[in-house]
DNA sequence: TATTGTTATACTCTATAACTATA
DNA sequence: TATAGTTATAGAGTATAACAATA
């Protein structure tokens, strides 16, 4: 009879057309909203480039510079055996390699091919195309205001634990 | 020497700590920041609760009341055969259950368990609180307009394809 | 002992294609 | 023919645990 008593769309991330479409969203609906949005571009301009988006993530963060196993498993919060096979299908499709660490013949660093560049530099001209689209229908002013509690929001939580400067 | 030259922090999705902290974030980056500590929210808290994310949003969809594996299938934006094992992992688990349709001998109705509704409440009353607290670093009056230019996103992009009233 | 990275195993999630049954 | 759902197969991504080599 009422099973929609407890449970609000708050909580219904990523599901796309809901079933409470047309009542107010509360907050945090709309911050899930807005985070399924910026995903799914991010995945679909993936796909447009024949890239899992994991793998268009690794492509990006080594566009920085190279960058060892066990750092990239920390960046990306997953064990480093995930990264074993993250990295070995990056490497099969030629947009990174291994070497070794001078110093440390325990470590490996990933590099960025040429190719691997290329993919990235693409990549990235698209997503943030589209991504500073979304923020289009603000007028500049209120543009402003909304980064600025955005930028507020970021620095409360994604506390940065320097990372190396291993590079 | 420079491969940070032409990709900035800004496709780094999800990334965690970037090897670019300490400069100011371009809009799109902070896009994709915020979103990341969205999803990082919900994969907590579904894993808090012994759930894999998509398995929480499934629950939460099925609170508004039963759906069709079809429907399911759009409202997630994956393809039909996915959603078998989805629907699968989630029976077996007691989640949910299938359920004959009368008037169409083909199509199944997904129904949450009781044990469903308490696992979606519990999970939903989590999500909610967390995601809500995001906007504390926030005055009220920011915190509305920041609410009113996420509602002008959302509106522009999100286009709800009014959803069937079955149930 | 701790760290770096790999292998082995298993599970979830997804896509594609082929299939059944019903509309 | 079109739609609802399943099965089969393949692949990506992840976790855990056990392992090797080095620090």
């Amino acid at each position: 009879m009422d099973e929609s008593a407890q449970v609000t769309a708050t909580t219904v991330v990523d599901a796309g057309p809901s079933p409470s479409m047309g009542q107010p969203l509360d907050a945090a609906e709309e911050l899930i909203q807005l985070s399924r949005i910026v995903q799914d571009i991010h995945a679909r301009i993936s796909q447009r480039h024949g890239l899992p988006p994991v793998q268009a993530k690794l492509l990006c963060v080594l566009a920085f510079g190279p960058r060892g196993m066990a750092e990239l498993a920390r960046c990306f919060g997953v064990e480093k055996a995930a990264l074993t096979g993250l990295v070995d299908r990056a490497e099969r499709r030629g947009f990174v390699s291994r070497s070794p660490v001078t110093g440390d013949r325990r470590a490996l660093r990933v590099t960025l091919t040429s190719s691997g560049h290329r993919a990235a530099a693409a990549f990235h001209t698209d997503a943030a195309a589209e991504l500073n689209q979304l923020l289009s229908p603000l007028a500049p002013s209120d543009r402003e205001d909304f980064r600025t509690a955005l930028a507020k929001i970021i620095a409360t939580r994604g506390q940065p634990h320097s990372p190396t400067e291993a590079g």
